[in-house]
DNA sequence: GCTGTTTTTATGTGCATACATAAAAACCTT
DNA sequence: AAGGTTTTTATGTATGCACATAAAAACAGC
């Protein structure tokens, strides 16, 4: 066996990819140690390490510190979606993209939205509901609650022109969220702003944002019937 | 200013989300370089490097040989969706796994499925489907096309105890794939194995798997109304 | 045998240094 | 001024070394 030499981590990352789609090392095997790999490819174990940490983060391989690296036995595939704005979405796939308000209210949310929120009991939070088009034809119908106090710096904002989607985005900051995908079918009214027959199905986005540990909005995308959203494995 | 000093890479880490989050650095703004920031938090080049390769991983910074680091103007957030095996997704919410296979044929596919699957015109492909129950009730229904060829050295296989989700998640290996999420209505069908109404909107899998340039398998997995598949930001 | 403690060991990380590389910027040339 | 070439510079990465840390394994004491 020629013990070829592999200088970068890219080509260690490579080989070991190699080794663990040949089944050279099957799932739930324990794999030689850093330093012997070291050895074994002709480089520093740093550059093992680089290479070995990054096969770890897509889920092929498991390390624990003195019990070693061993092949994943459940390969837990990481699909990683890039979410957007969603104009920059449809820009990206060549559409024209425009945006129309539907509505806009401050009113006092239902129990769960209010739940969420943690805010006071009956204290009123911001209500927009819009539609995002591509090439004129409804593509995602927005509905999102907002914290008002969000807005304390952008007293005239009424998403008029530019989507709370877009806006939120540049202008908020938020330390975490919350994202979810799931299908629904569309109410009378959700069917008719998108456009498509009652009760369609529709792929829904649900997602929650906070700075520290205030709920900063809270967003239902619905999708018009046909979406889907792809990555690679 | 309390020049503060941050030691691990961690620290720094959470030091440049902080300031981005803060809007002290804000999108499109140009950060200062790595050496002039491990000065500044009293650290080596390479710690700061460590931090900002992993900010600009999870799509906050957009980092250019030479043009420098700035901090994305689109903020792109990538969700990472963990696609596990769907026993394991099932025992791990507590639930009882149960495999029921509807039906296993050898037969020459459809113009599409065949097309993806590049082989010959007229050859026929494995194509099973199976349903997968949680405590009792339809979870998940599978409807797979394999290439015999990845069965060469399991002739005895027909996935009546074990699901092929699992047997080939463990036995196959796969340079590649493609993930894409959709929601549809079921089909009578399809509304009768996962006890639904006709026409529900059913939360959709399609995923197609490659070993080099041959493709393994494609399947698709019909969830059942309600399902919502969540994760962090 | 059964505890709790110590040792060992593989991974995790920090640092100084060196060089590689991409791309902007400066510098020519015509 | 336009176009091509060189320089500069910020990030990217390899390396040897040191030490930190978690957890398995060995050991001790009872």
């Amino acid at each position: 066996m020629t013990t070829q030499t592999f200088r970068d981590w890219q080509s260690v990352q490579t080989e070991v990819l190699r080794r663990i789609h040949a089944r050279e090392w099957k799932p739930g095997d324990l794999i030689p140690n850093e330093a012997d790999l070291a050895q074994e490819f002709g480089c520093a174990r740093t550059t093992v390490n680089r290479a070995l940490r990054a096969v770890a983060e897509s889920g092929l391989l498991d390390r624990r510190r003195k019990a070693g690296t061993r092949v994943a036995a459940q390969p837990i595939a990481k699909a990683t979606m890039n979410i957007a704005v969603i104009r920059t979405e449809v820009e990206d796939r060549g559409q024209t993209y425009t945006y129309r308000r539907v509505s806009f209210e401050k009113i006092v949310p239902d129990a769960i939205i209010q739940g969420s929120f943690k805010t006071g009991d009956a204290s009123p939070l911001l209500h927009v509901v819009a539609l995002h088009l591509a090439d004129g034809a409804p593509y995602a119908l927005e509905d999102r609650w907002i914290d008002p106090n969000v807005l304390a710096n952008a007293p005239g904002e009424g998403f008029e022109t530019i989507s709370a989607n877009e806006w939120l985005l540049k202008n908020t900051p938020y330390t975490h969220g919350q994202i979810g995908f799931s299908a629904r079918s569309a109410t009378g009214d959700q069917a008719a702003l998108l456009q498509c027959p009652e009760a369609s199905a529709v792929f829904t986005i649900d997602r929650t944002t906070w700075d520290q540990d205030k709920t900063v909005t809270q967003v239902r995308l619905l999708f018009a019937p046909g979406h889907k959203i792809q990555t690679q494995l």
